[in-house]
DNA sequence: CCTCCGGATTGAAAGGTTTCACAAACCTGG
DNA sequence: CCAGGTTTGTGAAACCTTTCAATCCGGAGG
């Protein structure tokens, strides 16, 4: 019977096997992998080949360990499976590639308490920096996180203090610019779907609508609005039933969606109910996501620049391990793009 | 002038800085941490009390050093910003996170480059195990690293050889359910819109279709092949166009696309074009993503257990670590979704 | 009073890497 | 042939935790 290749390996090399395969000693070894250019070229061939031969794998703990920090960041989103999320963690991805570093991706779902158990693993993992998207940007343990030493951003929100440097977008402005265009559009009487009394995002977005009304000399009132209890498909399906059920003489002629997911549940509704869109109903969404543009009636939506959002939120985060650190609240602007939902 | 609270820390308190605190030997420390009831209670007290005072943080480098193993499992994705994946993430947390481990997300984007170096700094970081959906399933690297010690598990493939556990959705009968859906409803000349000749899976999808024909009765000619370059709603779109400028004479009456996002794509070239789904043209997607529900003409799509996929295959990696080990390889039964797009 | 027992605590070793001061070998030019 | 400088290579310490055999101590039983 022949020996099984697949049988239980003895051990997983190490750099002192590699050393004594090649006969030279572990301080070569590791100038091999760290300093190539330290070591002359026949030693190198010689470590390298014991390497290969030996398959020897680096071990990331130790390294770790010995220098103090990982070389990898984290980003905690708070919905996975909004494309807006995935989007801004493909531009930290861009920094993270170029700085050589990992980036590892955390979903924690709208849950306090699967955040704090992640950011409670990264902290122990020594990661070089967390990013995130929090439940709640004004939770202590964020700012008790950075004060132990990890750096912190936080992205898309703007936390209160100044604990960290935060990366978002001016929200206010946003809903502005969505509602003038309804207005401009000939609308009077507009709906907001959202859930604007829990999420902060939210609430500056339909403030900017009041403002736009309010620069228009339209009063308050005019913003109808539909509260929701999340931000799914589903409930701009469930806030389309609703809105299609108020009688004609208040029912809002546009609706302004506080994100794209809302605003294609409501206009599923409308294809349902055989409500025209933009003519009897005029549609706004948020985040211009992907399938914004894909919908049947291609929507309207506020652009946020998602990818340069992450890109940014991640070289914040590079610049703190910069000395003389300064945290820096960077906002970006978004910017209306205009499609079939709200062009009659 | 007062000290800044925010000025550098002298260093992150350790174990040992605890033990000196609260006046104990190291070891004791470790006990309060893993073993606590080895510990009486006054001790116990005292320890905890030094650590929050020094604001200590467990290093878990130097435990997975020690331990050789850390409590990590990763996800290595083909495609972040596809709502499939994410959800088969979320499966994989659940299991994860009834075992008290993290799960990492890392996004290949279909890039052969990244997802090496993903597997490269896993396998250094000495996860637990990977979870993988490789752009290419007899890439010989995932073998090398199952043989150097990680376990490896392939998800929504089906990979050649038996070098590790796999987890996938019999994407033959998958085809096949879509096609007899559409011959039973009247179609005879089906397009067929995917990238069949690169990605295993939609060939797989593209044979079941063939069969269906095949036990209809009609010949392969009646399955019109629209190839596309990848699978996302920009490549449905072309489809569309390319479709929609077919001579009428040899025009598909049905589409049934490799995935949801070109079936969107092609839902809004239909749209765009004035052709009404389904009476101009039936259409099948293939996942069931949230937004196919969602879309104007809700799109009759073959569902794939994403969740229960994702959890079996982390429980699966789980069982390798136990001794006499047998690679599985499961594969779970789509089931068909009908909605309006193929209901005249 | 002594022995023995068991629970609580200790001390030291181990785990794999990086770093750094130092030694060895080699080369340059006088 | 030698002084001085440069290139290569070495050895030991340090990083922080876990583990485990050994020690300590108070009390029960004889």
């Amino acid at each position: 019977m022949t020996v099984q290749e697949s049988g239980a390996e003895p051990r997983a090399a190490g750099m002192k096997d590699v050393a004594a395969a090649a006969g030279v000693s572990l301080g070569t070894v590791s100038n091999v992998l760290n300093r190539p250019d330290r070591v002359s070229p026949a030693t190198r061939a010689k470590v390298e080949a014991a390497m290969t031969a030996l398959r020897f794998v680096r071990n990331e703990s130790a390294r770790q360990l010995r220098a103090g920090r990982s070389r990898v960041l984290a980003y905690v989103m708070l919905d996975g499976s909004n494309p807006f999320f995935t989007d801004v963690a493909a531009g930290m991805e861009d920094t993270a590639d170029a700085g050589d570093l990992s980036l590892f991706l955390c979903n924690s779902a709208h849950q306090p308490s699967r955040e704090a158990a992640y950011l409670g693993r990264l902290e122990q993992q020594r990661v070089q920096g967390i990013l995130i998207t929090p439940v709640d940007p004004d939770a202590p343990l964020l700012g008790e996180i950075a004060r132990r030493g990890t750096p912190v951003v936080v992205v898309d929100r703007t936390p209160g203090g100044t604990t960290h440097c935060s990366v978002a977008v001016d929200d206010v402005y946003g809903g502005e610019l969505a509602v003038r265009h309804l207005i401009e559009q000939g609308h009077e009487r507009i709906a907001f779907i959202g859930n604007h009394t829990t999420v902060g995002q939210v609430r500056d977005r339909r403030l900017g609508a009041l403002r736009a009304l309010q620069a228009a000399g339209l009063g308050p009132d005019r913003l109808v609005d539909l509260t929701t209890t999340a931000l799914t498909v589903a409930d701009g399906r469930g806030a389309g039933e609703r809105l299609a059920g108020l009688p004609a003489a208040v029912r809002p002629t546009a609706a302004f969606c506080a994100n794209d997911l809302v605003a294609l549940g409501l206009l599923q509704t409308c294809a349902n109910l055989r409500m025209r869109v933009p003519q009897d109903l005029a549609i706004v969404g948020y985040d211009d996501i992907e399938f914004a543009a894909a919908a049947a009636v291609p929507l309207t939506s506020v652009r946020q620049p998602r990818r340069r959002l992450g890109r940014t939120a991640a070289e914040l985060l590079l610049a703190e391990a910069e000395p003389g650190h300064e945290h820096r609240q960077v906002v970006f602007t978004p910017e209306l793009v205009v499609r079939a939902s709200t062009l009659r």
